[in-house]
This record gives structure tokens, sequence and C-alpha cells, in this order.
DNA sequence: TCCATTCCCATTGACGCCCATATGGTCCCA
DNA sequence: TGGGACCATATGGGCGTCAATGGGAATGGA
């Protein structure tokens, strides 16, 4: 298993950090990965995290354009200032920062959820209602699941 | 890692100095850069700071245009004159001069904000809305980090 | 001489590292 | 097939270290 898939919800600690999941914690050492890019998602209100490989494929994508346009200079803005890079502990947890839980609304709980290539962090409840929207507006376009 | 990244808020104390926080401090003495080039941002209300050959990069930005159009002839002004130099003291602190708040509207946090080869100054409130104002653009147009 | 800047040292509070405990699941063996 | 030992993961908390901050002393320019 070398990708991010399932989900998983853990609880924040008085010291406000939490376990990542064994499964994605292996994902990560199998691939060397000690430092996690995190970033907030661009529709919902999760923060995508994964190796900064993950920055590597916004970097390219800003250098195929014009690098000092407006859109390379706003889309830098976005990434470089609005990801920031943690470390895991030596128990494989991450610390839930203000950035974090201000931009998710998480409190208690964290749900972690596997994209692939990269995992969200979620306020639990805030992902049954965007799961829940994407499935009425799927069944509205009559669109089969897939 | 050799590059301005993530991003920190500092508070300015009562001698109007901040600490830049320590992952960028230690980019500044891993390139040996003792003293910093500050400019005001083109598009932001945000101070950008960098080692000495930021210059060079903004010199090649420049020449990429029309040298004597109205926009290069700005940038130059921004640059070459509107630029200061500043030291970090002991502690790695830098002082918020007047030049820096009013251009920028910081007075009691500054946030600092990597953008690779170089990192911002911001006042908090502001770059939360430009952020805000870069990823609605963002989502309008379609554009997906994938 | 006065004021501002620079340097030096003290404090504190957050974070990283360590070890301990709980909990749930699996495997083995009777 | 049921019980028990064992293991891995998740969680809780102590403690040391370092970064961020605050304030006093020294320095230098006006």
């Amino acid at each position: 298993m070398n990708r991010f898939l399932s989900h998983a919800t853990n609880r924040i600690d008085a010291k406000g950090r939490v376990s990542v999941p064994s499964a994605f914690r292996s994902v990560l050492s199998d691939g060397g990965v000690r430092e996690l890019y995190c970033f907030q998602d661009f529709v919902f209100p999760a923060i995508s995290v994964g190796g900064p490989e993950l920055l590597d494929r916004f970097e390219r994508q800003m250098a195929a354009e014009d690098p000092f346009s407006p859109e390379a200079n706003e889309m830098s803005l976005l990434v470089h200032g609005g990801g920031v890079f943690v470390k895991l502990d030596p128990e494989g947890r991450l610390m839930m920062t203000d950035f974090i839980r201000d931009f998710t609304g998480i409190s208690t709980d964290v749900m972690f959820v596997g994209r692939g290539d990269y995992f969200q962090l979620w306020e639990p409840q805030a992902f049954q209602k965007a799961q829940a929207a994407a499935r009425e507006g799927r069944k509205s376009r009559g669109l089969r699941p897939e």
C-alpha cells in the first residue's frame, strides 16, 4: 500500500497533538518523508497534507506560467504563504495549530481522509456535510457513482 | 530546507523590534546573508525582504519588460530608490521602521510569509484578506491544485 | 548632554523527545 | 471454539531545550 486511502478519526490531546493513522504513517515512511507540507484546500474547509513533493508539483505548475505574471504571484501567495511545514513527533503525531483549526473548524477530533497522493484533515461533521452535498449534487445531475 | 517557505506571526516589542522566525534565519545564515534588502511589493501592501541578490531577481523581471515602459520605470523607482537595507540584531530581530509600518499597516504583530527566494512582511489581517481574495479568484476560474 | 540604536543577559512559554498506560485486535493453544 | 497471552496503535504526561520576548547597560551620533 503506497497511497493514502480510507479514513479515520482521532482525538486531539491536551497538548493539541493528534496521531496520524498508522496506515498513513507507513506510506510516509516508505517514501522517506519526515517533514510534511500542509496547505488550505482551494474549495473545501480542509487542510491537505503530503510530502514536500506536493509543493514541487505546485511550483512546476507556476514555472509553466510566466513567473512574473499576476496569476503566478497570486498562486505563490497561496502556495508559499498559505502552506506550512510540520514535523511528526517520534510517535507519529502532529500539532493542530491555530492555522489548521481556524481554517477547518477542528476542535477536539480530526478526521483523516486519504486522497491518493496526499491526505486531508477535516472537522468530522464538516466532512459528513460536504460528502452529503457532493452526493446530492451528483444525484441531481443524474450521474452515477464512479 | 534552503528556501523561505511557510509562515509565522510574531509580536513587536516596546522598542519596535520583532524576531525573524528561526526557520527563515537559518535560510539566511546558510546563504551567508547578514544584511537584508527590503522594498515595497508591487501588488500587495507588503514589504519584500531578502538578501542583496534579491535585487538581481527583480532586475531580471524589469529586463523582461520593455525597459522604457511606465511599469518598468515604476518598478525601478520602487526597487532601486524605494528599498532600504536593514540588519538583524544578535538575536535575529529587525526593527519595524515607519517605512515598513506606513506601507503595510503593521502596528503590533508581523506576519512573515515565505515566498521561496524571499519573504514578506504583512499586517496579519491584510494577509488574510488578500489570501481569501486570491482563493476566491482561483475558485471562480475553476483551477485546482492537482 | 540627550536620545536613539546596538549589544548583552534574563525570563518564559512553547515545542520536541522520552517513557508510561490504555485499548482493541489477532494469534496460538488448550 | 473459547480463553488468554501478545502485539500494535493510540493516548497521556513529565521534562529538557530552544526560540521568542522583555529589559537593562553600553555605545555612538546629533
